[in-house]
RNA sequence: GGCGACGUAGCCAAGUGGUAAGGCAGCGGUCUGCAAAAUCGCUAUUCAUCGGUUCGAAUCCGGUCGUCGCCUCCA
C-alpha cells in the first residue's frame, strides 16, 4: 500500500504522489515569536515531525521549510506595552522555541526563514498580484480582491457570497461582522516598525509572508503544506489565493492539518489555568519523551484531550518499550541468527508501514509494535547474537519515525555503588536477604534500581 | 446560520462490509529468596441512539442526541 493522506483541499484521503521523484517539498507554519509556545503548538510540531520522519523513513529526500513570524500585530503590541525593542522580544522567544523543539526531539527544518528578512520577496509578490489585477491600493495599504479569484474558498469550503461585505480591513485583529478582502501590504501606522518600499512605508500583511517564503525556497508548486486546523481559514486559503494568482500555477498538492489539543475537555486558555508551556510540564517533573509520546499517540485528525492521567499513562507505555530494550541488552546469547526471528521482524515492519501509510495511523502502528515486543518477549531465551542485533536495529528504525526513545547518557556507576552491588551479591549467595534487601533499598533511594536476573544482577537508573 | 471533525470497555485507542488490535489500570496464576520485568488467564454478545440497505454493518445511507473546531487573531 502506498502512503495515503487526508488532503484538506479535496476533503478526502488520497494517494500521495510527489512532484519530483524521491523528493518532497514540505512547508510547515511556524511560530509567531511573541510568547512561549504551549503544548497545543507542540502537538502540531510533534505531529509534523512524525510525518516528516516517516517520509524520511520511506526514503524521501525531504526539504523542510518552517517560517518564523517575527513581525505582526501581537508582537508589535507586546513590544509597545513593554517598551522593549521588537527584536529583543522575537530573539528571546525564538531562542526558547529552538530550545523546546530540541527538548522534544523534533528534527530541525532545513531553513527557518524570518518574515523580516524577506520583505523584498513579499513586495515582489504584491507587485505581481497588482500587475495581474488581483490587488488594489486603498489609503496607504494594498488589498487582495477576493472577487477576482474564482477559486477563492476552495480549501475551506467557504462561499465568497458569505464573506464579501464590501469593506476592506488592514488589521490582523479586526472587529467581528466584516470578513472580506485581506491586506497584502499595510501602510505605516504611528508607533509601528516599517519598511521603505515601492508601496511606501509600511509592513507586510500576515498571509503574504508564507506565500512568499514557501515559493522562494520550494518553488511555485510544491508537495505538502501543513499547519493547525485553525490555519485553514483564512490563512491558508489566502496563501493559495496569493500564490496562484501571482504565478498562474497550482500552489500546493497536499494540505495536511492537525487537530487541536484541549485540556481536561476544555479549550486551553490562560484564564482557565490550563495553559501549559513545555517548561511548565518539565518543571512538574515530566520527562520530555513522555510528553512527546502523549502528543503523537493520538491520530492527528482527532482532538487530543490532554490530561495528567494521560501523561502518566504515556510514561508507563514508554516504560514498557524501554524495559523491553533493557532486557534485550542484558541478554547473554549464543552466536548465530534465526530465520524465524527475521521473519517476525519483517512481518511486523510491513504491518507497521501499512498502518503509517494509512493516513499516519500511529495508534495502529504503535499497537503493531507492542505486538512485536510481546512476540519477542516470548522468545527471549532463544535469541542469538545476530537476532538481538537485528531486533535492536528494527527498534531503531521504528524510533527514527517515533523519536520517543532518545537515550540519556549512561554514565558509569560510581565505585562506591559498584562496591555495594558486589556486597549485595555476596549477601545473596549467603542467603543473607535482609542485608541484600537493605542495600537494594538504599540504592533505590539514590536512583539506582537493581534487578536480579538469571544472567546476574543488572541495574538501571530510575525514571 | 454555513463548513468540517468526531462519539468503540474504568481510561487511552485501532478498526474503511465478513463477525471487536494494542496500551494503561484491575483481579487471579506462573517465574523470582522477595522484588522488578516478563508471561498465562479473566475484564465490550457489542461499537451514542433510532431506522434503512445487505446473506452479513462499528464500518454504507437517512434521522435524532451529544462533543469539539473553524467561519476575526490563534497550532
Amino acid at each position: 500500500m502506498n502512503l495515503r493522506l487526508y488532503n484538506t483541499l479535496n476533503n478526502k484521503i488520497e494517494d500521495f504522489k510527489e512532484i519530483k521523484k524521491g523528493k518532497v517539498g514540505l512547508y510547515t507554519c511556524g511560530p509567531t515569536v511573541y510568547d512561549f509556545a504551549h503544548i497545543g503548538n507542540f502537538r502540531s510540531y510533534v505531529f509534523e515531525d512524525l510525518f516528516k520522519r516517516y517520509l524520511i523513513y520511506l526514503g524521501y529526500n525531504v526539504k523542510h521549510i518552517m517560517n518564523i513570524t517575527d513581525i505582526d500585530d501581537k508582537t508589535i503590541k507586546k513590544s509597545n506595552e513593554l517598551g522593549v525593542n521588537i527584536n529583543e522580544i522575537t530573539q528571546k522567544y525564538l531562542k526558547a522555541f529552538f530550545k523546546d523543539i530540541k527538548t522534544l526531539n523534533i528534527l530541525k527544518a532545513d531553513i527557518y526563514p524570518k518574515a523580516t528578512e524577506h520583505i523584498k520577496e513579499m513586495v515582489e509578490l504584491v507587485e505581481k498580484l497588482e500587475n495581474n489585477g488581483y490587488a488594489y491600493k486603498k489609503e496607504n495599504s494594498v488589498y487582495f480582491n477576493i472577487e477576482k479569484f474564482k477559486g477563492y474558498g476552495k480549501l475551506a469550503n467557504v462561499l465568497k457570497e458569505n464573506l464579501k461585505t464590501g469593506v476592506s480591513i488592514d488589521s490582523d485583529e479586526y472587529d467581528k461582522e466584516n470578513v472580506q478582502d485581506f491586506v497584502l501590504w499595510k501602510g505605516k501606522k504611528e508607533g509601528e516598525p516599517y519598511w521603505e518600499t515601492k508601496y511606501g512605508e509600511g509592513r507586510p500583511g500576515w498571509h503574504i509572508e508564507c506565500s512568499a517564503m514557501s515559493m522562494k525556497y520550494l518553488g511555485n508548486h510544491f508537495d505538502i503544506h501543513m499547519g493547525g486546523v485553525d490555519n485553514i481559514f483564512p490563512h491558508h486559503e489566502n496563501e493559495i489565493a496569493q500564490a496562484e494568482c501571482a504565478t498562474g500555477e497550482k500552489f500546493v498538492n497536499f494540505w495536511i492539518h492537525c487537530q487541536h489539543l484541549i485540556v481536561n475537555n476544555q479549550k486551553m486558555s490562560k484564564s482557565l489555568g490550563n495553559y501549559y508551556t513545555l517548561e511548565d510540564l518539565i518543571q512538574k517533573g515530566y520527562k520530555p519523551m513522555a510528553i512527546r509520546y502523549l502528543l503523537l499517540s493520538t491520530h492527528y485528525r482527532k482532538t487530543l484531550n490532554f490530561t495528567f492521567e494521560g501523561l502518566e499513562r504515556a510514561i508507563r507505555s514508554l516504560n514498557r518499550i524501554n524495559d523491553f530494550i533493557f532486557s534485550l541488552k542484558g541478554l547473554k546469547s549464543n552466536k548465530g541468527e534465526s530465520e524465524h526471528i527475521s521473519n517476525i521482524i519483517n512481518q511486523n515492519e510491513i504491518k507497521f508501514r501499512e498502518n503509517m501509510n494509512n493516513d499516519l495511523n500511529v495508534s495502529g502502528a504503535l499497537g503493531v509494535f507492542f505486538d512485536f515486543t510481546h512476540q519477542i518477549n516470548l522468545k527471549l531465551k532463544e535469541l542469538k547474537t545476530k537476532d538481538i542485533e537485528n531486533i535492536l536495529a528494527y527498534i531503531k528504525r521504528i524510533d527514527s519515525v517515533t523519536g520517543v526513545l532518545k537515550e540519556e547518557e549512561s554514565s558509569p556507576l560510581e565505585d562506591e555503588i559498584e562496591k555495594k552491588i558486589k556486597i549485595r551479591e555476596n549477601a545473596r549467595k549467603d542467603k543473607d536477604y535482609k542485608l541484600a534487601d537493605s542495600i537494594r533499598e538504599e540504592l533505590k533511594k539514590k536512583g539506582i534500581i537493581l534487578i536480579d536476573t538469571s544472567d546476574g544482577v543488572r541495574w538501571k537508573k530510575s525514571k
